[in-house]
Order: structure tokens, then C-alpha cells, then sequence
DNA sequence: CTTTCATATAACCTATTCCTTATATAATGT
DNA sequence: ACATTATATAAGGAATAGGTTATATGAAAG
């Protein structure tokens, strides 16, 4: 009913946990249809549907390749949300100096998967 | 592998305009109910029920003044945002990095699939 | 061509969301 | 005590979300 900005989608996109799994799953690297479903106990049309809003909402990419259509990851709609988090954050304080060190733990090295 | 967190809450929260409105609006300092309903066009209740929805996901808390429950802004959900979201943001550099490798691999012949 | 594989779409069902109006509660003012 | 102010809760309804099974599409393999 109110479709005002993409903000909407992205943040809706990214309030279920299966969706949120998608694109953990896609963070390690593109992956089919069959290959992102292969982790749920859910069948594959529901898959393609929560493929669908993760595109929708500008956080996914298709590509074509023969009968599959590998997923990746876009950065729009993360940009979006980030911009409209800094304002959240800056009211809440300056404590978030914390979040460089939140970033350098999840640094954990994957052996040879540098650049 | 990956639980299922007050994320759900969180993003869902920040989902509806309405919503980011009231935070926004937090973001500025403390506020009545009354207060935060004034801009927008919608009953008092309405904003009542969003703003339990914030409360929920942990956005937002509540302080006792007399007949008043003033709301302000909370931090943990927003760091939770931001550790799940960092995780996306690491991986999308780290795609952009090896992009050139992924078109690459595109053009190559079948070779036997990962997996 | 026919079959198989990978994915998308249709039709449908149920639960949840987001609003409404009406009413309840609780503190304050007169 | 009574009315007013500030907020919360209840009940209900339309729209959306998220799953299902069945079927359609389109490329690849035989």
C-alpha cells in the first residue's frame, strides 16, 4: 500500500531469517537457485519467491547461465539502509568507534582467499 | 549456523515508513506519545501499537512521567543491525574485489560444478 | 523430437500486519 | 468526586506475507 522509498523493501527484505540466510549464504560467493534452497527445509518455490524480494528490494543480481540463474549480491540496497542507519547511530553517540573493532573480528582469515 | 535473533524484530521494525518516521523523530531527543503522533495523519492508537512494535525489537524504551511515557531512543538492536549488516558490506567489497576473476570464470568451458 | 533439469509462475490457504473505532486505565486538575 | 489528559488495549477488517502443490517455460542432453 505505501511504496515510498526502497527503504521499505530493503528493511522488509531483510526482516526474515531465510532471506537473511540467502544472503549469508551468497556472501561466501554467487550460487544457483538450487543451490541457495539445498540449506531450508522449504521447497524451491518458495525460494524463487524470496529470491524475488531480496531483487525487488536491490539486494540480489541475477546473471544468465545456460538454464541457471545464479544469484549474487548487490550493494544498493545496503548503501541505502546504511546511509539511513548513520542517522541512528550519530543520536544514539559516538560509542560506535566500536563497531571498527566488531569489523576486525570478524576478520577471521579463510586461507588463500585474499583478493 | 545462524539463529534466529531479535534481528527479525529489528529489521521488521524498521520496515514501515511510519516507523523510521518515529525514529527519526527520536533520534532528535525524548518524546511523548502525543508528540510523536502529532505529523502524521493516523489515530493515537495507531502510533501506540507502532511504537510497541519498537519497543519489541528493542529500538526504542520508555520512562514514567507522571500520566506521560516519554520514549527515547536504545542502542542494542541498532548494534545488532550493524554487526548482521557489516557482515554484508565486508562481503560485497570482497566481491567487487574479485569481480574481474568471476567474469572470467564465466567465460570458461564446463569444468565440473563446485559442489 | 522427447526427456530432463533449473527455475518461474499460478492458484490457493492461513497467519500476520496495520489500520480503524470503542473502551479501559491511570494520573492530574478542579 | 468528577472531568480531563495521556496512553493502552480490545475487537474487527482489508491487505499483505509466506508457505504449499501443480504447472509452465526454456535450455540441455539423449
Amino acid at each position: 500500500m505505501h511504496s515510498i522509498s526502497n527503504l521499505d523493501a530493503a528493511f522488509s527484505a531483510l526482516a526474515d531469517p531465510t532471506r537473511r540466510g540467502i544472503l549469508a549464504r551468497l556472501a561466501k560467493g554467487e550460487a544457483t537457485v538450487m543451490e541457495l534452497a539445498a540449506p531450508f527445509e522449504m521447497s524451491q518455490p518458495a525460494i524463487s519467491q524470496h529470491l524475488k524480494v531480496l531483487e525487488d528490494a536491490g539486494l540480489v543480481v541475477r546473471r544468465v547461465d545456460g538454464t541457471k540463474r545464479p544469484r549474487r549480491l548487490a550493494k544498493g540496497a545496503v548503501e541505502a539502509i546504511d546511509q539511513w542507519l548513520a542517522m541512528l547511530r550519530k543520536a544514539l553517540g559516538k560509542n560506535y568507534d566500536r563497531l571498527d573493532e566488531v569489523l576486525a573480528a570478524m576478520e577471521e582469515p579463510k586461507k588463500g582467499e585474499k583478493r
